[in-house]
Formats: structure tokens, sequence, C-alpha cells
DNA sequence: ATGACGTGAGTATCACGA
């Protein structure tokens, strides 16, 4: 079972990267966030033609989230109970009927003490309210998202410069880690203990990608039951690298 | 200090990303 997650920034701009790549790595699941587009708009043909079921949440221009999966898709709910909101952040599903996925899309925040901080920090707070009731049972959870948090010094390329900015603040880390503490695990860090220039993100800008000035921004959080199966964990940076590629790259695990 | 680059909407230029 190889669970993957992916910011495509825009599917129907990058529908044949994501459709050479599952054919390449053919995961169980893939995760994605940033569709760019309405639930309707989704490319759902191409995918269907790639051996995947299609579960979506668009909105128009920005967000949206999906769960693609070889197997069935079950119990599908759409956008978080515990948070009002109005942008299409959040997906979840039962896949080959045992494990509970959910995709996020955690917003950027902007700047520090912006309106946008202040509703990425209200964002997290539901979401982890809705991972405290997805915990209540020892099931296979897995969480796979673009959260926009770099959760230590050691997930940025140049921590000097970005000490205390958005994606990095104390506030923001914070928050990430009262999810983990709800009973998850960062299976990519947790595998690659102090392993530096391990990031999933590349700014468009100044070449970032050449350099590996990057940024761990996109996780899966496992509970304990999915926790106990993992095989192997990565990230599959070689896509940006690709023309026209995703300012992201995906991030697989393997279960057993 | 600012902008770099990329996408969608809409057809010039702006909102937004991180």
């Amino acid at each position: 079972m190889k669970i993957a997650t992916w910011n495509v920034n825009s599917i129907r701009a990058r529908l044949s990267h994501v459709c050479d790549w599952l054919q390449s790595k053919q995961p169980d699941v893939l995760l994605l966030q940033e569709l760019k587009c309405q639930t309707e708009a989704f490319p759902y043909e191409a995918i269907e033609d790639a051996g995947y079921q299609v579960a979506a949440f668009g909105q128009k221009t920005y967000n949206g989230v999906a769960i693609l999966a070889k197997g069935g898709i079950e119990d599908v709910s759409c956008g978080n109970l515990y948070f009002e909101d109005s942008q299409a952040r959040v997906i979840e599903a039962i896949v080959d009927g045992q494990y509970r996925v959910i995709s996020v899309y955690v917003p950027n925040g902007e700047a520090v003490g912006s309106e946008k901080y202040t509703y990425k920090l209200a964002f997290m707070e539901g979401f982890a309210k809705l991972l405290e009731d997805r915990l209540r049972f020892d099931e296979k959870l897995i969480i796979g998202g673009d959260f926009n948090v770099a959760p230590m010094d050691l997930d940025v390329y140049n921590p000097q410069t970005w000490k205390g900015r958005v994606l990095c603040s104390t506030p923001e880390r914070l928050a990430l880690r009262s999810l983990i503490n709800l009973g998850l695990t960062d299976v990519l860090r947790a595998k690659n203990p102090q392993v530096e220039g391990l990031y999933t993100w590349w700014d468009y800008r100044s070449g970032g990608y050449a350099q590996n000035h990057g940024l761990r921004i996109d996780h899966l959080l496992l509970s304990a039951k999915a926790m106990e199966s993992v095989l192997e964990v990565g990230v599959d940076s070689q896509t940006r690298g690709l023309e026209r590629p995703s300012d992201h790259a995906p991030v697989w695990v393997s279960l057993g």
C-alpha cells in the first residue's frame, strides 16, 4: 500500500506530470492539493483512464483538494465540521475499506501578524479538533498535505533568513506540534532523523531547486496503527526538475 | 529594499502563492 501527497499547483496545468507520475510510481492513493479549479472542472476522465477513482473538492481559481485511489473510495467528506470555512481545503474518505485518509491544504499565512496568518492559526486549531475526533479509535489514519509549516530549522535551507517568518514562526510550529501530539507521527522525519536538505518545496524564483534552496512543508502524518506497517518513505524530488513543474514534490510512504 | 516565477481570470493586469 503506497500513499502519496502532492501539491500540484493547478491540476489542469499539471495533468500530464500527474498522469506520468501515477503511471511510473503506481501509488495506491494520491492526495492532491491546490487543484485551482472547480469540482466539476476536475479532469476526471484522464485520471480514471490512469486507473484511479477520484473524490475532488474544488473551488474557482484557488485551493482545492482531492483523493485519488486505485481501490474503492467510501464515506467521502468535504470540509471540516469543526471549522467554518468558505475555502476548499479538506477532504477525507475511507480507501480500501481500512485506511482513513485526509488531504489538507493549510493556508499560506502571507506574513506573521496578517489577517491571513490569523486565519491560518485558526484553521490549524479547527483541523486539530477534526483530528482529535478521528483519532478516537485505534485506526490506520493517514493525513497528507501541504501544511505550509517547516517543523524545525532542520527543515529549512537557510534558517537564519527564515527565522520568525511565516512558515517558520513559533506559533505555526507549535500549532503543527499540537496536531502531531494528538497521536501522529511525521513519518518522513521519523525515518530520517537529522538528515539535512530533505525538502518538498522549492521557490520558482532565483533557481531555488538547482541550489536545493527548499523547505520541508508537505507532510504525511500517520496514526500509531498506520506506523506499525511502514516500509519506506521518500520524496520524489525529481518531479521538481521537469519542464513546467509544480513547485512542490510528492511525498510518499509504503505500508506492508 | 524589492523582485524574481507561475497560475487563473480574462485579454491588461491583478490576486495569490511561500
